[in-house]
Order: C-alpha cells, then sequence, then structure tokens
DNA sequence: TTTCAATATATCGTTTGCGATATAAAAAGA
DNA sequence: TCTTTTTATATCGCAAACGATATATTGAAA
C-alpha cells in the first residue's frame, strides 16, 4: 500500500494547481474574443492600477520573472495594447504603458470579474468565505515568496 | 479610479495562479535532483496509486487533456520510468505501466511531501485548517470540472 | 453487413513559465 | 577616475498547457 503522504488526495499543490488551470480556462472564452491569454489579462490587471511601470515593477506585482514578462509585452506591444520606451532617469529600464486600446479593453472586460465570479460561488466557497480563503492563499504565497536569504 | 473588481488583490485566480506556481517551484530542486518536473512526479503519483493505466485515466485523474498528457508520458518513457504498451482488449488504448525505475523513484523522493509540507505551514494553513482549505479547493475543481452540458 | 458516430491517442502550433545566460547601464569601491 | 559589482532587460532552450485537428478503433444504427 502506498503511503498517506503520496496519496494525489492529500497534495496541497495538486488541487493548486488544478483549480488555477480550471479558473483560468474559464476566463478563456471571455478573453480569447478579445485577443487576449489570461496572463495577458494580469498584466492589463497591473496597469490599469498604476500605468507606466517599468517591466520589473509589473513582473514583481506578478510574481513572475522578466524572462517570462518580457515576451509577454513584447506580443501585448505589437498588438498595439501597450507601448515600450526606454526609461528617462534609467536607461535600463523599459517604461511599459498602456495605449487607448489598452485602456478601452477594461470597458470591454467590464462583466469578466462577475462572470467568473459568478462561476466559482458554491457551498463553501462564497462572499463570506473568501476572505478566509484569501488568508491562507496569500500566507502561503507570503511564506514562499519570502526572500531566501 | 479602477473599479474593485478589476483590483488584483481582490482576485481570487490571481492568488490560486501564484500560489500554486510558487509551491512548484518549491518541489524544483527536490525533483531535478532525480531529472523529475513537477508534472511527471504527478504522473508517478497516479501510477504509484495505481499502475498500469490507460492515458486517459491518468490524464482524468490530473484533469488534463490527452495532448498534455501524451508528450508528457512520451518523455517519460524516454527517460525508462514508464512503459506504454497497445491494450489487449482495446486497442486504441495505451496502458502506462511503471518500471523498476519508476518505482524505486517513491523511495528516493520519500522526503518530498514533508520537506513541503513544512515549507507551507504558516498562521493560517496548519494541520487543523488545511481540511477545510481542502474543502474549498475541491468545490471549486468539482464546480469548474463538472460536465458542461 | 455497412455506414456512421463515438472514443482513445496523437500531432501541430502558439503562449507560458522558468533556469541559465548575455548585455547594457548604473552604482559602489579603490 | 577606473575598476568591480549590482541592477534591469533580454535571449535561449526546453517542458508544459491547451485549442484545434488528425488517425485509428470500437460500438451503434440502419
Amino acid at each position: 500500500m502506498i503511503g498517506e503522504e503520496f496519496k494525489l488526495d492529500n497534495q496541497l499543490c495538486f488541487r493548486l494547481y488544478t483549480a488555477s488551470r480550471l479558473l483560468s480556462q474559464a476566463y478563456h472564452p471571455l478573453l480569447s474574443e478579445h485577443g487576449l491569454t489570461y496572463p495577458q489579462y494580469l498584466v492589463l490587471l497591473a496597469l490599469w492600477e498604476k500605468d507606466a511601470q517599468p517591466v520589473n515593477d509589473i513582473a514583481k506585482r506578478l510574481f513572475l520573472e522578466t524572462n517570462t514578462v518580457t515576451p509577454l509585452l513584447q506580443r501585448m506591444e505589437k498588438e498595439g495594447i501597450l507601448t515600450r520606451r526606454k526609461g528617462e532617469k534609467d536607461a535600463r529600464q523599459m517604461i511599459v504603458s498602456l495605449t487607448g486600446k489598452g485602456q478601452e479593453l477594461q470597458k470591454k472586460l467590464a462583466d469578466v470579474p462577475f462572470t467568473i465570479g459568478s462561476a466559482v460561488i458554491c457551498d463553501s466557497v462564497t462572499p463570506e468565505t473568501t476572505p478566509e480563503l484569501f488568508r491562507m492563499l496569500d500566507d502561503i504565497i507570503g511564506k514562499l515568496s519570502a526572500p531566501k536569504a
């Protein structure tokens, strides 16, 4: 018999991995309609909150590395969603800004958060319990993203 | 000002996505030592529970599609971790079985669940609270993986 | 039986995700 | 000033994910 610790049903990571993938898939029909992917939508969320950010700030905000974010931003630039220009104070930086098209996408995607929200509501996940779920996930993220030194 | 529903801090999916990635990254040093990736580790968990499964059963168990699992299994076969042979009753199926090497990996990875477990323990995620966390994630997975018809 | 639909895998193309590495600019030290 | 180190991006290669599609078998229907 296999040890309990190796059973798929006892794995936190497998649950997070599956829930994350399935929920991202739920976004797909809503986003692809506008030529967007889920990570690109996350970039938009970051830029709608604060426009004209250097690549590094976006990467840190999304807990990603620049080697993931850079090609993603290049694709979005090619689509005319944002622009990338060299920083004036620091020439190493690339400042990412939304275009008009990027700003307008927010109106076009206005119903996405609500559509997704209603798709996940269930017995144990409700407006009352989500704060607790958020707290647990934030704690995990905080623990795992803490500086290793 | 941006609407509350668009703030990154209010997104369940972003949290799941981030927690999933960071926790998978925590597995990396433990698995790469044995030439494994995290999804390959999931396949091993499935096969350790029940050996000699058709591709479709493994895919369903992991909530993945065969177009993801097939190449993954082909790589693992090339590494000598498992074998793939045509089903006898149903010639469409490919039955996936562990090799000796695949079985021995379980002993070599014996400490992985405990190492990971201690890496995520924190204020809000403890042996007492994980059942509730599991229940919420399972509900989300159940809701999103339910047959669309 | 013959045809048609359903099932099981596989292939293809694109986008991520990420470790490793390269390059350029700024900051820190000697 | 002249190195040396750090920082900000970018490039490269490989392994997922996954939508779309192809192929082979099986099962069902006419």
